[in-house]
DNA sequence: TGTACATCAGTGAACGCGCGTTCACTGATGTAC
DNA sequence: TGTACATCAGTGAACGCGCGTTCACTGATGTAC
């Protein structure tokens, strides 16, 4: 850690840095940005040399956490190919893991509040993440009969909102939340059971 | 509005509803008991005559929110008896139209960070909604051959983390997150493609 | 019906706190000569 | 190799703000006689 002296060498990203470990531990809101300054041993002021303000800050860890979580969703993507469904499962899988493994980046980006709008980086980054899934949605819908095919795009969002909601629900500090069930089981079987709703797997148990 | 004079009538209750509305429109940490005083045309210092102080106040919203949502829990239960599977669906409903008209509630319950085990009060009205919901479950399993059942709570769990993803993610002003589709057909969609995975509706389309 | 008094809901001023942000500054670094 | 100087990252003191909470108080209400 090359952290003496006058000049820091790096602030910019331990700044971001400790602003993930402060979300993470304290939620989006209860993360200030003095708190992120003391950290990374830096008077708050040091801030404004990097960042426009606290909410640039946040929206830099969530630009971040876009980045990371789009390529581990491609890497899932890929690594299920050619397979349809194991490129499916995998990206399923890839949203709750990335949840666990960086819940900082996770709760900057989506229970921050800060708006996916707010750069045309952020946006894109965001857009590029939730492709991955849409763009497995899509390749898997090819096997359903295309006259009870439904959107693709339906298929992607009931995912992703079963995803985001087994992480919110079960597999985070939750009011006093807690299921018999780990969150990775409860989140297989649900995507399980519903490929197999779509004819997409075989019908036993 | 009686609200005239030097004493209020009902603030206590005027306070809990100023809560909701400020909750509603500013989350759960934007909102500021002084400022639920003032909507409530009150001194900060007179909530202390009906509150612990901020976090009984929110408290005491969740409490009544969990409240409603088991009153109407158990009348789409009711509404649905004696099809297991219409009580079943209508309890998925009812999560969502909960929420829809109820978001100052749905917040302070569910994102407000307030635990469950605050008070011995708050944790049954919490157990009571939820239980309707793993009731619904328990009785829909019966008609799944026993050996592969999943346990009531597992697709209960199910249920609830595609509601509660949906709200979160489309139903609510999230972080630009629009779908094409409406959080009611979403979520309609969704359990019914479920529900045809575990063998509980017609496998057409 | 009228007066004295207890109750207690709400006042208003004050507090200490941590926050985000600003500003003129200082001192380390790297470059030009 | 050594000196002068421009750059600019980080300092530290200060600001105004809104917050939650406290305290001694005041004045409306309802009850006892």
């Amino acid at each position: 850690m090359p952290k003496r002296g006058y000049h820091h060498g790096n602030l910019r990203q331990a700044l971001v840095e400790a602003s993930l470990k402060l979300i993470e531990e304290k939620g989006p809101t209860g993360f200030a940005l003095s708190e992120a300054a003391k950290h990374a041993g830096v008077t708050p002021a040091a801030v404004y040399r990097h960042f426009a303000g606290r909410d640039d800050l946040i929206a830099e860890a969530a630009l971040q956490g876009y980045q990371i979580f789009g390529d581990l969703m491609e890497y899932a993507y890929e690594k299920g190919q050619p397979s349809a469904l194991a490129s499916f499962e995998a990206t399923g899988r890839a949203y709750l893991a990335f949840a666990r493994k960086h819940p900082g980046h996770y709760v900057a980006m989506f229970e921050s509040g800060i708006s996916i709008q707010r750069t045309p980086e952020l946006h894109a980054a965001a857009t590029r993440a939730m492709g991955v899934l849409e763009q497995a949605a899509a390749d898997l819908s090819q096997h359903i009969p295309p006259e009870k095919r439904p959107p693709p795009q339906m298929f992607s969002a009931h995912i992703w909102a079963m995803s985001h909601g087994v992480v919110e629900l079960f597999a985070r500090g939750s009011p006093g939340t807690k299921s018999p069930f780990p969150p990775e089981d409860l989140l297989e079987t649900g995507i399980g059971v519903y490929l197999r709703g779509l004819g997409l797997v075989a019908p036993d148990g």
